[in-house]
DNA sequence: AGTTCTTATCGAAGCGCTTCGATGAATTTC
DNA sequence: GAAATTCATCGAAGCGCTTCGATAAGAACT
């Protein structure tokens, strides 16, 4: 069975191949009748566009791609959402989502980009210093990146505040009159990398920290929620008025509290709890802990906005770096003292 | 400053545009020294094929689409190891992954094919019976599943045969004249979808069991490894004669090792453990114990093979489902009793 | 030396769509 | 009622590549 062209659907409805065109895509009036006949024949043949020869033809191939290295092992659960949601709502405006997660990203992205096989970029596991924006800001390519560099100028960039999220959830404990509170971030195999997010929440961390008279503690954590529940707990016996902890990484917020329960403190009454992670992540097992919400949806969304900005207008030098606040949702495991 | 074109190629190498796209893509013998020549201008000028060009001309895109569901929460270290391996070996096959993980899965999946925008579909997360396939199947389109349906039959698949994998793992740890063997597999949750690791690994357990005469038993266990360590915490006092244990999810293994040590037992002296997932995860922090290797970029490389097989063959009717076993290496954490 | 067979290269016809300028009909204007 | 304007539609020229058949030149054979 042959493929049904434009052409079979302009025979089959008695119109020429523009007019279908036309009919189809909007990109000129076509009177009602006619359209709707049109889109009716289209439906009833199972036309479909053929995706190479519209993309050839209107230099605009609808995709874009997603640059995410390969060296990591795994994904958080943010990340994850990311993914997700980043899917939706390319699927949304029509775009779809070519996934490169290997090495020799910048290769990748010239080949992708002088073969004309995507639209734009969206860079993932942006380093402090990422040899993949370089490129990109030099071949005046359209791109968005998750997570900053250092340099913030002449970048498209949406990310989530880390350091005003820590600031914040020390000032909303300080708030709730809270005497010592600890902040349990990411270990060092995260900084080498310059991984934004432990870099830059310690960061905000440290310097609200100044500003209050409560006394306050940095103290990285390992991933693993045993681990993290060890240390965790011989940092509860060491410190015994501890009344507040801010927890970072999703993945040691278990053990955080298994460690909590274990040195016989109760939540809320003896000690708050605040944690960062996505509104999803706090479905399921976590419903009590209030949150400092990463509004990952949000990130996405506005990405993608600020890609497709970038490729409709041509005068979008507004290139504008977006950061994302994070809301705190009180769910129950913060208490006034 | 306008793309480079084949045009370009042809009149800077003096040679036709047909001699410069045989040049390229080896369709036609070229002499030595014009293909020589040929390529040198094209690297010269920079030249970069177009590809929707490409691949309208000779209709073949490339690309594959990467089918997973939007459903789930979390990607497990199996699933980011094989993400990371289809995308490099897809890659060294001049191949590109279109990641599709959003809802209306079979929507999707018709369009992308009639559109002509893939060649083929890799599907991921295939429950017991999976409308996806019936439409692949249905539509005669090359695919290749992860993870099989119950229906085998004229279905490429690839998966690693978790059956066997837990009965050769109660079996060796039997060998080792062990008395009472515990497995822990997953939670209901992952039943009710089908969720065929869980499922089948049961069933080869049980029936590896009834030909033993040793004790062994299953247990669910919770993914949060704080609960897993609870879960078999509690079992372990329960029954103290336990002396060897296989664990399938990853995430609950550093609970397990954990309600060991909490237990009073050391490994390997008192109790064994063996644990199922892909190499990688145990060149990290699981160095010492002991695996049922998943071959996760052995099972990505198979996929890779028979669905571009299909792609090139037409007499590829050789539809075939590829299992593949998994071999226990002995990294200390078992000891003959 | 004439014929046949190779070999290397060329020219042109698509692939299926978008889009520009043109056309003719219908509507408005004075 | 003729000219000007609007509106809906058409035709044809690309977009940049692949691939088929043709061609010309050289090698091989008789």
């Amino acid at each position: 069975m042959a493929p049904i062209t434009i052409e079979d659907v302009a025979r089959e409805a008695n119109v020429s191949i523009s007019t279908v065109s036309y009919a189809i895509s909007g990109n000129r009036p076509i009177s009602d009748s006619t359209r709707e006949r049109v889109l009716a024949v289209a439906k009833k043949l199972g036309y479909h566009a053929n995706s190479p020869a519209t993309i050839l033809a209107s230099g605009r191939s609808k995709v874009f791609a997603l640059m995410l290295p390969a060296i990591q092992a795994g994904l958080s659960h943010s990340q994850v959402v990311f993914f997700r949601e980043l899917s939706k709502v390319a699927r949304e405006a029509n775009y779809r989502v070519l996934l490169v997660h290997n090495e020799n990203q910048c290769n990748e992205i010239e080949e992708l980009w002088k073969s004309k096989a995507v639209d734009g970029f969206v860079i993932m596991e942006v380093a402090i210093s990422d040899p993949r924006i370089e490129l990109l800001k030099g071949m005046k390519v359209p791109f968005v990146s998750i997570g900053r560099t250092d340099d913030i100028a002449d970048l498209r960039s949406v990310d989530i505040d880390f350091a005003l999220a820590a600031a914040n959830g020390l000032q909303y404990l300080d708030e709730l009159n809270h005497k010592h509170v600890v902040y349990f971030g990411m270990e060092d195999e995260h900084f080498s990398t310059g991984y934004g997010p432990s870099v830059r929440s310690k960061e905000g961390f440290d310097s609200k920290a100044k500003h209050l008279k409560m006394k306050s503690r940095y103290l990285p954590i390992p991933t693993d929620p045993i681990k993290a529940m060890r240390r965790a707990k011989s940092f509860f016996d060491k410190y015994p008025t501890i009344d507040g902890v801010i927890v970072l990484n999703e993945s040691s917020l278990s053990g955080v509290m298994a460690a909590i329960e274990d040195s016989g403190k109760k939540i809320p009454r003896d000690i708050s709890v605040l944690a960062l992670s996505d509104f999803s992540f706090f479905e399921g097992q976590y419903k009590n802990i209030s949150s400092l919400n990463m509004p990952i949806r949000e990130m996405t969304i506005a990405a993608f906005q600020s890609l497709t900005d970038e490729l409709s207008d041509a005068n979008s030098l507004n290139v504008e770096t977006i950061t994302l606040g994070s809301a705190i949702y009180e769910r129950g495991s913060c208490l006034k003292r």
